[in-house]
DNA sequence: GTACAGGCAGTAT
DNA sequence: ATACTGCCTGTA
């Protein structure tokens, strides 16, 4: 199985599916199977398709989903437009970013690329999974979690696992959710599960205060620092001014846009492949945010997409 | 065999 | 504020 970038392509250049963050979606044959928390979807080639109810949709969305058929198990009303922000003005958005040449660039290359909405408890499970470790071994631990804790579907002779909800995941032993190759991050799991059930962290309160609100909430849990916050505020809870740095927009960041980080009154240095201090980072997201604006998290998405592209990376 | 992978928390200075 | 450390585990 690819998940390289002309693989996604190829299936669909108005939608780019980025494996980087969306964890638990792959490519069989023709068609893309994802988790949404409890359910699965399923995206297919579909020219035929045709839709009686285009009333209210842009052209943009229009163009989208004339092409793909799209199906949900247990179905769920509308959700292309939820899961892959149809109602996010993609050119006002790409133009808005495209501040400089490289932004551009980078746009214009990582065409059909778009920030998708991940379920919120399985996005911050997912990302608290993610520390320290690589795409393909969140893979694996996602999907152990998901066959041990998730509730089987079968689907087109094959079986899927929808994302273990997050009761369960509060219950279970700690040796249980080792067992799934996570390792020391069941500790931080058990942390999340039980701030989620006990009410200490509500998504739909986070959704609606600001960034900076938001995300203090989230450092609190253990095992949630800079980066997974930053991740958990853009793809699950509508913060599209998150600016998340990992490794790789780090190393982005070093090369082109030192002058926007690093200016006279704030002599910020990044070693090339060394880890950010907590001051690093809000220093350097901060003033990246100040700079692609109010959507820097699309900036961060393409920039990210090139950075692996360019490696020439498997994924 | 061993370095490595999309961070984080803990400790010492 | 910064420097440094250890951490599970499969893959290359």
């Amino acid at each position: 199985m690819s998940y390289d970038l002309s693989s996604a392509n190829a299936f669909n250049p108005e939608i780019t599916i980025n494996s980087g963050q969306m964890f638990l979606w792959e490519k069989l044959n023709d068609t893309w199977y994802g988790t949404y928390g409890d359910h699965i979807l399923k995206l297919s080639p579909d020219p035929s398709v045709s839709f009686n109810n285009d009333s209210g949709k842009t052209d943009n969305e229009l163009n989208i989903i004339r092409k793909i058929r799209f199906e949900s198990y247990p179905e769920i009303r509308n959700w292309p437009t939820l899961v892959f922000r149809l109602d996010d003005d993609i050119s006002k958005i790409l133009s808005d970013i495209s501040t400089d040449a490289l932004m551009a660039r980078t746009v214009r290359r990582g065409y059909g690329l778009r920030i998708m909405r991940q379920e919120p408890c399985q996005c911050i499970v997912s990302f608290v999974c993610s520390s320290n470790t690589s795409i393909t071994m969140i893979r694996k631990m996602l999907r152990n979690l998901s066959k041990k804790f998730g509730r089987r579907l079968n689907l087109d002779g094959r079986d899927f696992f929808t994302f273990p909800s997050i009761k369960s995941l509060n219950k279970a032993d700690i040796n249980e959710l080792r067992s799934c190759g996570v390792g020391y991050r069941a500790k931080a799991i058990k942390a999340v599960a039980k701030s989620i059930v006990e009410h200490e962290i509500e998504f739909s309160a986070l959704s609606n205060v600001s960034y900076y609100e938001a995300k203090s909430a989230l450092l609190k849990i253990y095992g949630i620092g800079n980066k997974i916050a930053d991740c958990i505020l853009l793809f699950s809870l509508e913060k599209l001014e998150a600016f998340p740095i990992d490794i790789w927009i780090a190393r982005a960041l070093e090369r082109h846009y030192k002058w926007v980080y690093c200016t006279n009154d704030s002599n910020v240095n990044l070693q090339p492949d060394c880890g950010l201090s907590s001051f690093q980072y809000r220093h350097i997201s901060e003033k990246m945010r100040q700079y692609f604006g109010k959507y820097s998290g699309y900036a961060q998405q393409y920039l990210y997409y090139y950075m692996r592209e360019t490696e020439n990376l498997k994924w």
